[in-house]
DNA sequence: GCGACAG
DNA sequence: ATCTTGTCGC
Protein backbone atom coordinates (compact mmCIF):
# COMPACT_ATOMS: atom_id res chain seq x y z
CA UNK A 1 0.00 0.00 0.00
CA UNK A 2 2.98 2.28 0.92
CA UNK A 3 5.54 2.87 -1.88
CA UNK A 4 8.56 3.45 0.94
CA UNK A 5 9.95 2.12 3.67
CA UNK A 6 8.49 3.54 6.46
CA UNK A 7 10.49 0.89 8.78
CA UNK A 8 13.35 3.09 7.46
CA UNK A 9 12.38 6.36 8.21
CA UNK A 10 10.92 5.63 11.89
CA UNK A 11 14.36 3.76 12.15
CA UNK A 12 12.69 0.57 14.05
CA UNK A 13 11.84 -2.50 13.29
CA UNK A 14 8.01 -1.67 15.09
CA UNK A 15 7.75 0.78 12.48
CA UNK A 16 5.53 -1.51 10.28
CA UNK A 17 3.39 -1.82 13.55
CA UNK A 18 2.94 1.37 14.05
CA UNK A 19 1.86 2.12 10.52
CA UNK A 20 -0.25 -0.23 10.75
CA UNK A 21 -2.11 1.33 14.04
CA UNK A 22 -2.35 4.73 12.35
CA UNK A 23 -3.88 3.18 9.36
CA UNK A 24 -6.30 1.57 11.20
CA UNK A 25 -6.90 4.51 13.49
CA UNK A 26 -7.18 6.98 10.35
CA UNK A 27 -9.82 4.81 9.50
CA UNK A 28 -12.28 4.84 12.22
CA UNK A 29 -11.35 8.92 12.18
CA UNK A 30 -12.61 8.94 8.51
CA UNK A 31 -16.13 7.32 9.95
CA UNK A 32 -16.09 10.40 12.59
CA UNK A 33 -15.22 13.03 10.23
CA UNK A 34 -18.24 15.68 10.20
CA UNK A 35 -19.13 16.94 6.40
CA UNK A 36 -21.50 19.55 7.58
CA UNK A 37 -22.57 23.03 9.07
CA UNK A 38 -22.82 22.32 12.39
CA UNK A 39 -23.15 26.41 12.75
CA UNK A 40 -24.99 29.11 11.58
CA UNK A 41 -22.86 30.89 8.72
CA UNK A 42 -25.61 32.54 7.23
CA UNK A 43 -24.58 35.39 9.71
CA UNK A 44 -21.14 35.68 7.76
CA UNK A 45 -22.30 34.77 4.04
CA UNK A 46 -24.66 36.45 1.80
CA UNK A 47 -25.68 35.29 -1.37
CA UNK A 48 -23.56 38.98 -2.04
CA UNK A 49 -20.65 37.36 -0.68
CA UNK A 50 -18.92 38.08 2.99
CA UNK A 51 -21.43 40.35 5.05
CA UNK A 52 -21.15 40.31 8.71
CA UNK A 53 -23.70 40.35 10.95
CA UNK A 54 -21.22 40.15 13.71
CA UNK A 55 -17.67 38.95 14.32
CA UNK A 56 -16.09 36.61 12.89
CA UNK A 57 -13.24 34.21 14.91
CA UNK A 58 -10.95 32.56 13.06
CA UNK A 59 -7.70 30.37 14.36
CA UNK A 60 -4.89 29.35 12.34
CA UNK A 61 -1.88 27.22 13.72
CA UNK A 62 1.67 26.18 11.93
CA UNK A 63 4.58 24.49 13.21
CA UNK A 64 8.36 25.58 12.53
CA UNK A 65 11.01 23.93 12.65
CA UNK A 66 15.36 24.77 12.01
CA UNK A 67 17.52 21.81 10.68
CA UNK A 68 20.47 23.45 12.69
CA UNK A 69 18.62 22.81 15.55
CA UNK A 70 17.29 19.32 17.69
CA UNK A 71 15.31 17.97 14.47
CA UNK A 72 12.43 16.83 16.90
CA UNK A 73 12.28 20.40 18.36
CA UNK A 74 10.18 22.95 16.37
CA UNK A 75 8.29 25.90 17.43
CA UNK A 76 4.53 26.04 17.02
CA UNK A 77 2.11 29.67 16.80
CA UNK A 78 -1.35 29.71 17.15
CA UNK A 79 -3.83 33.21 16.21
CA UNK A 80 -7.06 34.45 16.57
CA UNK A 81 -8.26 36.72 13.90
CA UNK A 82 -11.66 38.97 13.93
CA UNK A 83 -12.65 39.07 10.74
CA UNK A 84 -14.91 42.14 10.29
CA UNK A 85 -14.97 44.84 7.50
CA UNK A 86 -11.03 43.41 7.80
CA UNK A 87 -9.41 41.38 9.35
CA UNK A 88 -7.42 42.02 12.91
CA UNK A 89 -5.22 39.97 14.52
CA UNK A 90 -6.73 39.80 18.27
CA UNK A 91 -4.79 37.30 19.85
CA UNK A 92 -1.57 35.03 19.39
CA UNK A 93 1.05 32.73 21.36
CA UNK A 94 3.98 31.15 20.25
CA UNK A 95 6.33 28.37 22.05
CA UNK A 96 8.36 25.43 21.67
CA UNK A 97 7.64 22.39 20.96
CA UNK A 98 9.21 18.82 20.41
CA UNK A 99 7.54 16.25 18.06
CA UNK A 100 7.46 12.47 18.62
CA UNK A 101 7.59 10.85 15.20
CA UNK A 102 9.53 12.25 11.71
CA UNK A 103 7.21 13.27 8.80
CA UNK A 104 5.89 10.14 6.73
CA UNK A 105 3.51 11.16 3.77
CA UNK A 106 -0.07 10.38 4.69
CA UNK A 107 0.69 10.19 8.07
CA UNK A 108 1.48 14.27 9.11
CA UNK A 109 -1.56 14.22 11.72
CA UNK A 110 0.23 11.66 13.84
CA UNK A 111 3.37 13.90 14.46
CA UNK A 112 1.63 17.48 14.99
CA UNK A 113 -2.46 16.86 16.06
CA UNK A 114 -1.10 15.88 19.43
CA UNK A 115 1.08 19.23 19.84
CA UNK A 116 -1.61 21.69 18.21
CA UNK A 117 -4.18 19.27 20.30
CA UNK A 118 -2.19 20.52 23.91
CA UNK A 119 -1.73 23.69 22.49
CA UNK A 120 -5.98 24.08 22.12
CA UNK A 121 -6.47 23.11 25.62
CA UNK A 122 -4.07 25.88 26.89
CA UNK A 123 -5.76 28.30 25.28
CA UNK A 124 -7.77 30.81 27.37
CA UNK A 125 -10.97 29.97 27.84
CA UNK A 126 -12.41 32.88 26.38
CA UNK A 127 -10.29 32.65 23.53
CA UNK A 128 -11.13 29.32 22.90
CA UNK A 129 -14.90 29.80 23.37
CA UNK A 130 -15.02 32.48 20.90
CA UNK A 131 -13.62 30.73 18.19
CA UNK A 132 -15.93 29.79 14.71
CA UNK A 133 -13.23 27.51 12.92
CA UNK A 134 -9.67 26.86 13.07
CA UNK A 135 -7.21 26.51 10.16
CA UNK A 136 -4.89 24.26 9.78
CA UNK A 137 -1.97 24.02 7.56
CA UNK A 138 -2.69 20.32 6.07
CA UNK A 139 -5.32 18.20 4.75
CA UNK A 140 -8.59 17.43 5.94
CA UNK A 141 -10.61 14.87 3.94
CA UNK A 142 -8.08 15.62 1.06
CA UNK A 143 -6.34 12.14 1.89
CA UNK A 144 -5.89 8.75 1.41
CA UNK A 145 -8.19 7.41 3.73
CA UNK A 146 -9.32 10.57 4.34
CA UNK A 147 -8.46 11.59 7.32
CA UNK A 148 -5.84 14.27 6.98
CA UNK A 149 -4.58 16.50 9.93
CA UNK A 150 -7.66 18.10 10.18
CA UNK A 151 -9.68 15.56 10.69
CA UNK A 152 -7.32 14.81 13.52
CA UNK A 153 -7.25 17.91 15.24
CA UNK A 154 -11.22 18.86 14.38
CA UNK A 155 -12.53 15.34 15.96
CA UNK A 156 -10.01 15.17 18.68
CA UNK A 157 -10.83 18.75 19.86
CA UNK A 158 -14.48 19.06 18.58
CA UNK A 159 -13.75 22.09 16.96
CA UNK A 160 -15.06 23.09 13.34
CA UNK A 161 -11.99 22.52 11.26
CA UNK A 162 -10.51 23.34 7.74
CA UNK A 163 -7.94 21.67 6.15
CA UNK A 164 -5.55 23.29 3.61
CA UNK A 165 -2.75 22.36 1.71
CA UNK A 166 -0.30 24.51 -0.57
CA UNK A 167 0.44 21.41 -2.66
CA UNK A 168 -1.81 18.78 -3.68
CA UNK A 169 -1.75 15.47 -1.52
CA UNK A 170 -2.03 13.10 -4.87
CA UNK A 171 -5.18 10.39 -4.53
CA UNK A 172 -7.58 8.74 -6.24
CA UNK A 173 -5.89 9.41 -10.13
CA UNK A 174 -5.63 13.37 -9.18
CA UNK A 175 -2.49 15.12 -10.18
CA UNK A 176 -1.26 18.70 -10.10
CA UNK A 177 -0.47 18.73 -13.66
CA UNK A 178 -4.10 18.43 -14.81
CA UNK A 179 -5.19 21.24 -12.67
CA UNK A 180 -2.70 23.71 -14.57
CA UNK A 181 -5.25 22.79 -17.16
CA UNK A 182 -8.26 23.33 -15.85
CA UNK A 183 -7.12 26.60 -14.22
CA UNK A 184 -5.78 28.01 -17.69
CA UNK A 185 -9.04 26.87 -19.27
CA UNK A 186 -11.50 28.10 -16.38
CA UNK A 187 -12.54 31.25 -16.20
CA UNK A 188 -13.51 30.39 -12.43
CA UNK A 189 -11.11 30.37 -9.71
CA UNK A 190 -12.43 27.79 -7.47
CA UNK A 191 -12.19 24.04 -9.24
CA UNK A 192 -13.98 20.87 -7.53
CA UNK A 193 -11.29 18.25 -6.96
CA UNK A 194 -12.93 15.29 -8.04
CA UNK A 195 -10.72 12.22 -8.63
CA UNK A 196 -11.60 8.98 -10.95
CA UNK A 197 -13.88 7.70 -7.91
CA UNK A 198 -16.05 10.82 -8.26
CA UNK A 199 -15.27 11.69 -4.75
CA UNK A 200 -15.60 15.39 -3.92
CA UNK A 201 -12.03 15.35 -1.87
CA UNK A 202 -12.04 19.39 -2.13
CA UNK A 203 -11.81 22.41 -3.67
CA UNK A 204 -8.68 23.73 -5.53
CA UNK A 205 -8.58 28.24 -5.06
CA UNK A 206 -6.82 30.48 -6.93
CA UNK A 207 -6.11 33.05 -3.86
CA UNK A 208 -4.57 36.44 -3.81
CA UNK A 209 -2.33 37.20 -6.99
CA UNK A 210 -1.41 33.79 -7.53
CA UNK A 211 -3.42 32.82 -10.46
CA UNK A 212 -1.01 29.37 -11.32
CA UNK A 213 -0.77 27.71 -8.16
CA UNK A 214 -3.76 27.22 -6.18
CA UNK A 215 -4.15 26.20 -2.33
CA UNK A 216 -6.05 22.83 -1.64
CA UNK A 217 -9.06 23.13 0.95
CA UNK A 218 -11.14 19.99 2.43
CA UNK A 219 -13.05 19.63 5.29
CA UNK A 220 -11.48 18.64 8.44
CA UNK A 221 -14.60 18.67 10.48
CA UNK A 222 -18.25 20.27 10.88
CA UNK A 223 -17.85 22.66 8.30
CA UNK A 224 -19.21 21.67 4.66
CA UNK A 225 -17.09 22.02 1.78
CA UNK A 226 -18.94 24.83 0.43
CA UNK A 227 -18.40 27.19 3.99
CA UNK A 228 -14.82 25.97 3.81
CA UNK A 229 -14.15 27.55 0.63
CA UNK A 230 -16.06 30.92 1.45
CA UNK A 231 -14.65 30.68 4.69
CA UNK A 232 -10.56 30.55 3.17
CA UNK A 233 -11.86 33.25 0.48
CA UNK A 234 -12.97 35.84 2.78
CA UNK A 235 -9.74 35.58 4.15
CA UNK A 236 -7.18 35.64 2.06
CA UNK A 237 -4.96 38.72 1.36
CA UNK A 238 -2.75 36.89 -0.46
CA UNK A 239 -2.21 33.55 -1.20
CA UNK A 240 -1.75 31.73 1.84
CA UNK A 241 -5.18 32.42 4.09
CA UNK A 242 -4.34 35.08 6.97
CA UNK A 243 -4.68 33.10 9.67
CA UNK A 244 -2.32 30.24 8.66
CA UNK A 245 -0.03 32.74 6.80
CA UNK A 246 0.53 34.52 10.38
CA UNK A 247 0.92 31.53 12.46
CA UNK A 248 3.58 30.57 9.98
CA UNK A 249 5.00 34.19 10.51
CA UNK A 250 5.19 33.93 14.39
CA UNK A 251 6.57 30.37 14.59
CA UNK A 252 9.42 31.65 12.43
CA UNK A 253 9.81 34.34 14.48
CA UNK A 254 9.89 32.52 17.46
CA UNK A 255 12.26 30.01 15.99
CA UNK A 256 14.57 33.07 15.49
CA UNK A 257 14.27 34.46 19.16
CA UNK A 258 11.49 37.32 18.57
CA UNK A 259 8.32 36.82 20.44
CA UNK A 260 4.55 38.22 18.98
CA UNK A 261 2.64 36.80 21.36
CA UNK A 262 -0.53 39.19 21.38
CA UNK A 263 -3.11 39.65 23.82
CA UNK A 264 -5.77 42.22 23.20
CA UNK A 265 -7.55 43.76 26.12
CA UNK A 266 -10.82 41.57 25.73
CA UNK A 267 -8.60 38.48 25.34
CA UNK A 268 -8.09 38.66 29.04
CA UNK A 269 -9.88 35.55 31.64
C1' DG B 1 9.31 -1.14 -13.16
C1' DC B 2 8.11 3.99 -12.68
C1' DG B 3 6.12 7.78 -10.58
C1' DA B 4 3.91 10.17 -6.56
C1' DC B 5 4.16 11.44 -1.67
C1' DA B 6 0.21 17.43 3.03
C1' DG B 7 4.30 19.37 6.48
C1' DA C 1 9.46 21.50 6.89
C1' DT C 2 14.40 23.80 5.91
C1' DC C 3 19.02 25.79 3.60
C1' DT C 4 18.63 31.59 1.34
C1' DT C 5 19.85 37.65 -1.47
C1' DG C 6 19.10 39.75 -4.72
C1' DT C 7 16.48 40.17 -8.46
C1' DC C 8 13.29 39.81 -12.52
C1' DG C 9 8.63 41.19 -13.61
C1' DC C 10 3.74 43.01 -13.36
Amino acid sequence: MLGFSVSVILGNPRSNEIVSSWTRMQEDLASNVDYTDNNDWSHFFKPTGFQADRDLFVAGVDISFSTTEDLSIGTIAIVKLRRDSRQQLVYSHSREVSVQYPYVPSFLGFREAPIISTLMKHLPLRVRCSLDCLLVDGNGVLHPRKAGLACQVGIGESIPCVGVSKNLLCVDGLNEKTFREYIASSHSNEIDVIGRSGFLWGKAIMTGNAKSKPIFVSVGHRVSLITSARLVTALCEFRIPSPIRFADMHSRAYLRGECNDLFMEEEFP
